[in-house]
DNA sequence: CAATATTATGACTAAAAGTCAATGACTTTT
DNA sequence: AAAAGTCATTGACTTTTAGTCATAATATTG
């Protein structure tokens, strides 16, 4: 990598910093992309070299650490599907927790809107979560741990719709739990729910 | 009511078709307050009469069939608990696939934002509906239907979660499935799941 | 019908998103 | 090592749109 790109990376990391603090502090709405610039010491116009639009931004770190959890995923190959799944569900509260409630706020709102297609990716964001734990049940078909007439599409959208409808209390709630506490509590006994009549 | 009031009444109803009508096509972002008196067949500051910002006039449609079908189930008092809110998810989904994708957008993004609180509301709208289901399961204790001991704050956010999250991975997916089918093929499962261990 | 109250208007302001020609630091070519 | 070429960066500029407000039109009241 040569000085340039260097450079251009470090811009795109500083400015991804600096929304990153303000959009913790104030929220997306009440910050301006000249304000992001100025926090991250380049000029307005270097933003949109590396963001086509403001809301960019957001897909950028939002998409980033859930992808590392179902990369982490993928590579458990020893634990039970539930334990898996358990594990995958208290890391992603974990990541919401550790990103908090603004942040939060508008990685649902990006993932629920078609307009927020990042530049940078080839789709819909969404996709990704819902491949990724498609195959997780496909695998655990292949493995005997799920019957072979399980429904697969179907259960993947419930098990995310329980993550999503989680977070998405949780800012309604304007953050009255803990998603790690709800984590605990639940998750298992909702996955089992979920699954129970498909385990082998 | 005289003619004045009458002209402001209709006034109002006839910017609610309009930002209706046109949501439906765009979406929220892609129309703007002048498109909406234009369709309206108003002036744009008379928006601002009616509304103090432009979001507010999403409150407006996406709050009041709730409340409707809330204030349906109180009076329901004739079914068994699980059956009420069997009753209470088929007609939220009901409600959700009448208003159509780009509506159910915006609403959860009304209700995530502690910002979007409408001018005519005093307070968080979410809390209706978390009070609304509370009283429900709290009534369920008084009439022997749950435990004494039943976490009736931890159950009402787990169940409103079932919706928001079905909600939520209904706009992320597109509208790939049908949210009426969903209900009937879930919620009793996922309800029965949630309150087994409080049932009476 | 004159005085008063209310609703409606649209030109205007303010703010912020997004553009682009000019710059100069770095890289490649000769 | 000098010239030619490339590319990240800049900030003044344009465009868009939310939101305001003095004025006009219309209705009510006494």
């Amino acid at each position: 990598m040569n000085k340039r790109q260097q450079s251009a990376q470090n811009t795109r990391k500083k400015l991804i910093q600096a929304a990153l603090k303000l959009l913790k502090e104030k929220g997306f709405k009440a910050i301006n992309v000249e304000e992001i610039t100025k926090e991250a010491g380049v000029a307005k116009g270097t933003f949109y070299i590396y963001f086509k639009r403001k809301e960019d931004i957001i897909s950028e770190y939002s998409r980033y650490p859930f992808k590392e959890i179902a990369d982490e995923l993928k590579n458990k190959q020893d634990t039970n599907l539930i334990d898996r799944l358990t594990h995958y569900f208290y890391r992603f509260m974990e990541c919401v927790e550790f990103h908090g409630i603004n942040i939060c706020r508008e990685w649902i709102k990006d993932v629920i809107d078609p307009n927020n297609i990042n530049n940078s990716q080839d789709g819909q964001k969404w996709v990704y979560d819902f491949e990724m734990l498609k195959e997780i049940l496909e695998n655990a078909v292949q493995n005997n741990e799920l019957k072979k007439d399980t429904p697969i599409e179907l259960l993947t959208h419930l098990i995310i719709s329980q993550l999503y409808g989680m977070m998405t209390c949780w800012c309604m709630s304007d953050g009255k739990f803990e998603p790690l506490d709800w984590s605990d509590k639940f998750c298992k006994i909702q996955l089992n729910s979920i699954l129970k009549e498909f385990l082998i």
